[in-house]
DNA sequence: GCGGTTGATTGACGCCCGTCATGGTCCGAG
DNA sequence: CTCGGACCATGACGGGCGTCAATCAACCGC
């Protein structure tokens, strides 16, 4: 559920460079492939091709999406790379096209909070038209980034042209609302364990790849920071959790990267709702 | 901001019986005024007056709003009734006319988690149309509740017949999301204190009255087991916290109320944010 | 007024987990 | 190959806060 990510952009030849068999030797490799090659223009086509699968858009034939496409401006981004930070006032929209992203605030103690992973076709930013003042969050790339970009103006027109795409931008943020909720709910309840648990079922769901050694690769590299920053805990805590895990052979995990082994496991652990 | 809860309802005559001074002895008396005197009918006007200053119709002239309104029914719930629950099959957007509910998550431990409180003004409930299932919240009267009640063909015509309408519920639930994503951070960072701190000032915006002895009341009957599940915390460490800050002027609270004596204070606690 | 009930307060105890610190491993640069 | 830096693992320690329990004040119905 949520922002689905359908459209998996173009993935460029595999970086992957580890075996089949996992030895605990080989759990070091960075199996995470590389996307978006090209680093600053994205090719018209495979703008026309984001625009299509995109939820938002659902239903337009090709010459009203060309349309929209002519309107959005398309723009590149490398890893580690802010695509906008918290607190700038907010005058766009952002769409995915291809590569990962994290949207985080930064709580007033200085801890980095991840309040939602980005893909291809996932929406984020704001606009004073949605009665946002300012950006909420920073969204950093975690991948080379390729995004189409719009303007208040430009969304307005389309919205005046199109009404039914409002209703799905509004299906879409209630959505993200009631996960957000789910979040408040888990984070108020559950054990670091138990979040941990959530987090990489949701993440296994929306940016998993079945893996040659069986179980499921999250195409995402994420840090035991970053993973800390998703379940409102430390670093420490999660490196604990994880090996504990990865002795009993749940998951498997090493710099930057994870597998989930056994989902059932997981959700047994996570004690319901994803 | 958020759902703000300008239409202040119709309030029946004070059930207020505390001395003007405040002494130890008097902290008891429960100085919530009773709203929304007649139970099960809500007269066309003041309908209409719901209508005209809720945001989402702004900008809708007498005419128009009294088609909407003939298309709602209005419904009225005692203290302690369920609007809906969680889980069942997500059929009706409600506007409160009247009275004060609570939003909240039962999560799989047991504890109820509120993830919001709603007045007059304010819009919950589900839609198929929305891309809601079910309802994520069970919502529960904390005082007598009047609300408007719409179902998903109706609103739907509504939105055909004025785009913008749906322009403003987005707006409303960007602001919703906006506010759980801050809850999420705080949840994950603060301690009890600082989030208790925080909650507080924002009932006091939302639900504010200035009160006789110096302060704001907020009013809502509010026990220390409903703020506990506002702060993701339990009654006894509300508790605690509270009978502090009674110590220190910075609050006054008694059995299912709260007043905020010195907000400056409480800020500064809180940290920041809202 | 008077008991029963509900809600609030306060104390004691213990565990989860955040913090600090150390050492190991992997990776890229030169 | 070697060095340096980033990332990860693991141990020890302590505090915040959840849990259990007893007491008490306030409210309601009779």
């Amino acid at each position: 559920m949520s922002t689905s990510s359908h459209a998996e952009g173009l993935q460029g030849s595999p970086a992957r460079m580890s075996p089949d068999a996992t030895p605990v030797s080989a759990r070091r490799r960075i199996p995470l492939r590389s996307t978006c090659a090209q680093p600053h223009v994205c090719p018209a086509p495979v703008r026309m091709q984001v625009l299509s699968r995109t939820p938002m858009f659902a239903g337009l034939v090709e010459e009203q999406l060309a349309d929209i496409d002519r309107r959005m401006t398309s723009l590149s981004w490398a890893e580690g790379d802010a695509l906008h930070v918290e607190g700038a006032p907010a005058e766009h929209l952002y769409l995915v096209a291809a590569g990962r992203a994290k949207a985080y605030r930064t709580a007033p103690n200085g801890q980095e909070v991840v309040v939602e992973l980005l893909g291809p076709g996932d929406l984020f930013g704001g606009l004073r038209t949605l009665g946002q003042e300012a950006y909420a969050e920073t969204v950093e790339a975690l991948t080379t980034v390729c995004a189409l970009r719009i303007g208040d103006d430009a969304f307005r027109q389309i919205l005046g042209e199109h009404p039914e795409v409002g209703l799905r931008v509004l299906e879409d943020t209630t959505a993200l609302l009631a996960q957000a909720r789910t979040d408040v709910t888990r984070q108020s309840t559950a054990t670091v364990a138990e979040r941990l648990a959530a987090v990489l079922l949701r993440l296994a769901e929306k940016f998993g790849e079945p893996a040659r050694e069986g179980g499921t690769l999250i195409e995402l590299p994420l840090s035991r920071a970053d993973l800390a920053g998703m379940t409102g805990s430390t670093p420490e805590s999660v490196s604990r959790v994880m090996s504990r895990w990865r002795k009993d052979g749940v998951i498997d995990a090493g710099r930057r990267w994870t597998a989930v082994r056994d989902p059932r496991w997981l959700a047994e652990i996570a004690g319901a709702e994803a």
